[in-house]
DNA sequence: GGCAAAAACTAATAAGTGTTAGTTTTGCGA
DNA sequence: TCGCAAAACTAACACTTATTAGTTTTTGCC
């Protein structure tokens, strides 16, 4: 009998979220069909189910854990030591690093969250409208510190994570660009231009 | 019996690609029932036939559609005069441009083309392959004329290209924000960051 | 080694999918 | 007003979907 392979301190549900991370994000959720992940795990479609309570509860689960990941660690650089500037360019580079590093996930998160069922949705774009507002918020402080342009902080903020989110798109033409390049080089864009 | 609106100029087909694109926007292409599509329009699914191909063919009208805007007005500009500066300039306004004036054909197009079928999934990717190196090779100009700072031409473009696509977001949340704000203190952003 | 629980399996179901066939209605030009 | 093509309709099909029920196999512990 077919086996769920299990390595240390993952349970199999786990396994099975990892994989439907990795599905999701290649065929999108409501293309992907539970017999696809079954097989992915290496088992029959039913026996999943002994695992998982249901096919959204695994789209609940990754964007959850990607949301609060992202919320926990903002979190802590805001409230840390620093200028302004210093603290959104951590800021920056951990958003990078998570899309770097936790690709499949990250991805579903972003882009598949609108097939939450309710009311996981209504809290998940609140988690979502949070997390910019503390942003904007920080931008604001920026600007009164006289560290930032006087801009208006909700485009600097939107611009900011969605050139970080297209991260998403260079894994099929990662162009032998190392990441420290692409990060140094994309910090630097979004905080001082291109132009000489 | 229920007959569908048409106005000056569009034919049937145009209205139902509308309103496939608003749809595919809302749900995603594989949510997106024809019978739901057919409500929109205010007809029965099947009748939709008498109009169109398939559902495949819907997605395909969208993507190159908006795929051949870009191609088109993005090499008008770049064969035009000004300096490189000023054609990146022009090239993000257009972008943030066809993103306000055509929200949901280019949504469709930049996140669902992965439900194309081949042989349209291959040649879009081609489309926008040449797209993105067309981009590169003018920032690459732009760093020879050392107008452009000596960055990864390639990081410079996705990060232009992530952030005008984040635009699509925004339509929520349109914090009132006039666009000619929106798209000023974008571009700027975008050439010469927001340290002061 | 045997027993209970965990987890695999097979079979089946009800709902929803895109699309086709065949028929009726509509609207326009002569 | 008639007739024909365009375009609507209803009914139906073949398929796929997530999930449940019931059964068998595996696993870990005494």
């Amino acid at each position: 009998m077919a086996k769920i392979l299990t390595e240390k301190n993952t349970s199999k549900k786990d396994v099975i979220i990892q994989h439907a991370a990795s599905l999701f994000k290649l065929k999108s959720y409501n293309a992907s069909s539970m017999r696809e992940l079954a097989d992915m795990v290496g088992v029959e479609a039913p026996s999943l189910y002994n695992h998982i309570g249901s096919k959204s509860e695994l789209l609940q689960a990754i964007c959850f854990k990607v949301g609060n990941e992202f919320i926990e660690q903002t979190g802590i650089i805001k409230n840390g030591t620093g200028t302004v500037t210093d603290k959104i360019r951590a800021i920056i580079r951990f958003h990078i690093e998570m899309m770097l590093d936790n690709m499949d996930e990250v991805y579903v998160a972003n882009h598949e969250w609108k097939h939450l069922a309710e009311p996981y949705l209504s809290d998940f774009l609140a988690i979502r409208r949070n997390y910019e507002r503390s942003l904007v918020s920080l931008v604001e402080t920026g600007i009164e510190k006289k560290e930032i342009k006087p801009i208006n902080p909700y485009v600097a903020v939107l611009t900011i994570l969605s050139a970080v989110r297209g991260l998403e798109f260079w894994q099929r033409n990662k162009k032998n660009i190392p990441s420290q390049v692409l990060e140094d080089d994309m910090v630097d864009h979004l905080l001082n231009g291109i132009v000489r």
